[in-house]
RNA sequence: GCGCUGGUAGCUCAGUUGGAUAGAGCAUCUGGCUACGAACCAGGAGGUCGGGGGUUCGAAUCCCUCCCAGCGCGCCA
């Protein structure tokens, strides 16, 4: 973004005041107060300077402000031990919220390419619940940091690769009649997963075929790599139908699936030996390194081929790394995967480095999180032990949501109110998702996760909704307001500065990829539209006033709808 | 055993990298709708920040130690 960061200029202006009092490489530590009586911002840095250069902090403080003096656009108050508590004035709040925009991008002015390893479903198995959170996570980073104007490759790294397809072939092909459309068969693939396992587990008959058809599939035996592409792309149509309900960017073109990278492991594996990296161990080929310690202090191998002569997960994902490294040429790659595999991907990186395949200058990046569990702590699963369906989670956000709308708004169209409940639950699945810390496990629990009150999407989607109203109460195009902002009311005031804050929760944000962040600052702007909105009549004030609130409620319209688009979610004129 | 996370209000979670009297939501209590939309607003109550040491002007945050929970630690992905 190349808006004004408020921030920065603090941080800037406060710093060369205290150059100038003296204080060598300043830091001016600027925050948003927490409170109002503390300012808008305050400058921590001056007990810190204070200290260091044997001053008496407020005498500093003294200081620094008279350097400062009877500034244009803040004012500087000494409070408590030496903090400088700053307040805007209105006027270059109004000054700088008439050139706002929510389109601006990019600072530093540096096109960065990052890839963003994320959702990377299995596809022999429907889509769960766990999917969710790399999903959602991935996704936000990727709509942000194009915003920025960063080029953004969506990597999906689908599982359709390994043992587990030999049973769901040999149960294909056994099911399959000769010369039938194989798709008609795979219309219910939770019912097709099921029996496909319950055989494999009961016939031991079956077991052995299945086993058969996973040499078969690595030997790419045609009949059973037709019934494997005839699978998969079923399969993945599955996926893509999921991620269109929740509303996320993948598309079936951002899919780099495991067995993408099949013909590049044999030679992953030669080039670590060349670099003599490589040892037999128990008859499996290992890179040793000396970072990696196991049980009893034994060295850890990364194992890169298997003593069956297979190769594990970790081969692929070392030949997916060069891959990102060299033909997408990434300056970044971050990998939403759970936090469990921490250890894996420490390997794989350092793995990676050690043999050249990542560059000094090129940062792969493990975005962890946690688990999702139930109430009692433990993992979240239904009452038989399966996974919980991803889309039945999606169905019964909707559900809920439109028995809400029925309650509150009858006036819409059936139509409509599916529309409505589909933004709603979806939106409240997704920021019940972003709104928590990423490294954490979470409890899922139907009715906070798809509560509509307080913290939710719902609640920034409804402050949106109010807006909207007011244009087409007062029959307003909101593209004609061409009349500057007038801020009187400490309501307006704050309103108008959340809204220039935005630029603030976005860097913030991507210095860890904490979407919890971006929450929070919707959350606080929403909350300071609803206080506006109360406090400060619209539509019957004067024709001045009247038309710098709707200017003011525009901007913070725009805000919340870009802002929440952001976490990809949406927003609708009524609910 | 070793490593990585985490332990904050009854519940679910924040806490901008060391700042002021630790904040939200839910639940609870008190007010506010013949509506610029009450999915809301204004306010109250609720805390030994797992325990104990330490570092300093200042600690939920950094260090040490102990307790508890989760995850990981050679050929599943």
């Amino acid at each position: 973004m190349n808006g004004l960061n408020i921030k920065q200029l603090l941080d800037e202006i406060i710093a060369q005041a205290m150059q100038q009092a003296g204080i060598e490489h300043p830091i001016a530590q600027i925050r948003q107060s927490q409170k109002l009586e503390f300012g808008h911002y305050q400058a921590n840095g001056i007990m810190a300077a204070a200290k260091k250069n044997g001053y008496p902090p407020r005498v500093l403080a003294q200081k620094v402000t008279d350097i400062l003096g009877d500034h244009a656009e803040f004012s500087f108050e000494i409070a408590g031990p030496g903090f400088i508590n700053i307040r805007l004035k209105a006027a270059f709040i109004e000054q700088n919220i008439a050139q706002f925009s929510t389109t601006n991008s990019t600072s530093d002015g540096k096109q960065k390419t990052v890839v963003i390893d994320y959702s990377a479903p299995n596809l022999a198995k429907e889509m769960h619940i766990g999917h969710l959170r790399s999903t959602v996570i991935g996704d936000t980073a990727a709509r942000v940091l194009e915003s920025c104007n960063h080029k953004v490759v969506r990597a999906n790294h689908v599982g359709d690769w390994g043992a587990q397809f030999g049973s769901l072939l040999a149960y294909l092909d056994q099911i399959t009649v000769v010369g039938e459309e194989i798709s008609s068969k795979l219309t219910d693939l939770e019912k097709f997963y099921q029996s496909a396992s319950k055989l494999f587990r009961g016939d031991k008959e079956f077991a052995a075929t299945a086993r058969q058809y996973v040499v078969k599939l690595q030997s790419n035996d045609p009949q059973c790599y037709y019934l494997w592409e005839k699978f998969i792309g079923v399969s993945l149509d599955h996926c893509q139908s999921v991620y269109d309900k929740l509303n996320i960017s993948l598309t079936i073109a951002d899919v780099k699936a495991e067995s993408a990278y099949n013909e590049d492991l044999p030679v992953i594996v030669k080039i670590l030996q060349d670099k003599t990296l490589l040892t037999e161990s128990d008859g499996a080929q290992c890179v040793f390194l000396d970072e990696f310690k196991g049980k009893n202090e034994r060295p850890l191998p990364a194992i890169v081929r298997k003593s069956d002569g297979g190769y594990p997960y970790l081969a692929t994902d070392l030949a997916a790394t060069r891959h990102r490294s060299e033909i997408i040429n990434a300056d970044e790659v971050l990998y939403v995967v759970g936090a469990s595999q921490q250890l894996h991907l420490r390997q794989v990186f350092a793995v990676a480095r050690a043999a050249g395949f990542i560059g000094p200058e090129q940062i792969f990046r493990h975005l962890p999180f946690g688990l999702i569990l139930k109430a009692d702590g433990k993992p979240f699963k239904t009452r038989d032990g399966a996974d919980v369906k991803l889309i039945d989670v999606l169905n019964e956000a909707t559900d809920r949501a439109l028995k809400l709308i029925k309650e509150k708004n009858s006036s819409m169209t059936e139509q409509e109110q599916l529309k409505v409940a589909e933004v709603v639950g979806i939106g409240a699945i997704k920021y019940a998702e972003l709104s928590k810390n990423r490294t954490t496990d979470y409890i899922f629990d139907w009715d906070t996760m798809l509560s509509f009150e307080g913290n939710t999407a719902p609640y920034l989607q409804y402050a949106y909704t109010r807006i909207r109203s007011l244009f087409r109460k007062s029959s307003t195009d909101p593209s004609r307001l061409t009349n500057p902002i007038s801020l009187q009311e400490d309501q307006e005031i704050l309103l108008a500065l959340r809204v220039l804050q935005l630029i603030e929760a976005i860097e913030a944000y991507l210095e860890d990829y904490q979407a919890n962040i971006l929450c929070n600052y919707l959350y606080e702007l929403a909350r300071s539209f609803m206080s506006f909105y109360e406090h400060c009549p619209i539509l019957t004030e004067s024709h001045q006033i009247k038309a710098s609130r709707l200017q003011l409620a525009n901007v913070t319209a725009q805000t919340l709808h870009s802002g929440l688009a952001l976490l990809g979610i949406q927003t609708v004129e009524r609910m």
